[in-house]
DNA sequence: TGTGATGTTGAATG
DNA sequence: GCATTCAACATCAC
């Protein structure tokens, strides 16, 4: 489920109800989660502390501490975030549990435990360490093409990139292709550069919309994926049928022929 | 019951 | 060296 407009939704879940809270104590059901500290250590550092902001790159989330370091939550294919008061109404697959000094609980649900917690001192090292790219919300379109003229490869592949564009998945990723009808296994160099601005606004389009309209899923317009992604479906012309096959790693609808392979 | 899944990483392959 | 593919991670729904 997590691309950038879900994570952009767990922010501001995580904002409204974590943010001036002080911690108590950290519960770590799965350890495996948390990364390159011990569940002690972490606690640790971040008990007695409330959090201050939080900020968001692509798919990572950064709460920050009072005291200036970060953590960060990645929500991998399954992670959640659920709020209570009653211990009752811990989620099924919770991971690990921030406990208030207020008495309520943050849950982190992850079911596939792909998903990843960590503490970091320091968060320009970290996003440096990690190489990973601007994020799609915010990138500007001289810079998006900045990284498009320097690329290979297809372009799935080229947007899924969390080190160029940080915040696409799969299924935004089909979904930038199919509104720009451009054949997901397209090579880059082989699209013409003015179809470079027309991607970016795309990707801006979608994802801003997608970010207003998240809370309310019945609200999704009916062209987008999860009405044409799916085996059997028809293009916008009532005769392409639905391809699938895997490109650039990932399992990939698109209609070929409609989409245009360059 | 076998298959595949919205992510990331690193190794293997070409 | 580069691009691409694959396996691994762990679990569950269909």
């Amino acid at each position: 489920m997590p691309e950038l407009p879900e994570v952009f939704t767990f922010q501001k879940y995580f904002d409204d109800h974590a943010l001036g809270k002080k911690v108590k104590a950290c519960h770590f059901h799965r350890p495996k989660i948390l990364k390159e500290i011990s569940p002690e250590s972490f606690t640790a550092k971040i008990k007695d502390l409330s959090f201050g902001s939080s900020y968001r790159r692509g798919k990572y989330l950064f709460p920050k501490l009072e005291d200036g370091h970060h953590i960060l939550i990645h929500f991998g294919m399954t992670g959640y975030l659920k709020y209570y008061s009653n211990p009752e109404d811990a989620p099924k697959y919770e991971r690990m549990v921030f406990e208030f000094k207020d008495g309520n609980y943050l849950g982190f649900e992850d079911m596939r435990l792909f998903g990843q917690i960590r503490y970091i001192p320091d968060l320009e090292e970290y996003l440096s360490s990690i190489g990973i790219g601007e994020d799609a919300l915010l990138i500007s379109e001289a810079d998006f093409a900045e990284q498009w003229l320097k690329a290979s490869g297809n372009i799935k592949a080229f947007l899924m990139n969390q080190k160029i564009v940080a915040g696409l998945g799969n299924l935004y990723v089909d979904e930038i292709c199919f509104q720009t009808k451009i054949d997901p296994r397209s090579m880059l160099k082989n699209i013409p550069k003015k179809k470079i601005a027309e991607v970016h606004k795309k990707m801006k389009t979608i994802l801003e919309y997608a970010v207003d309209i998240l809370p309310n899923y019945t609200d999704y317009p009916e062209n987008w994926f999860w009405e044409w992604r799916k085996d059997g479906s028809l293009a916008p012309d009532g005769k392409t049928t639905i391809s699938k096959s895997k490109v650039a790693g990932r399992t990939t609808y698109y209609f070929e022929g409609w989409q245009k392979r360059y």
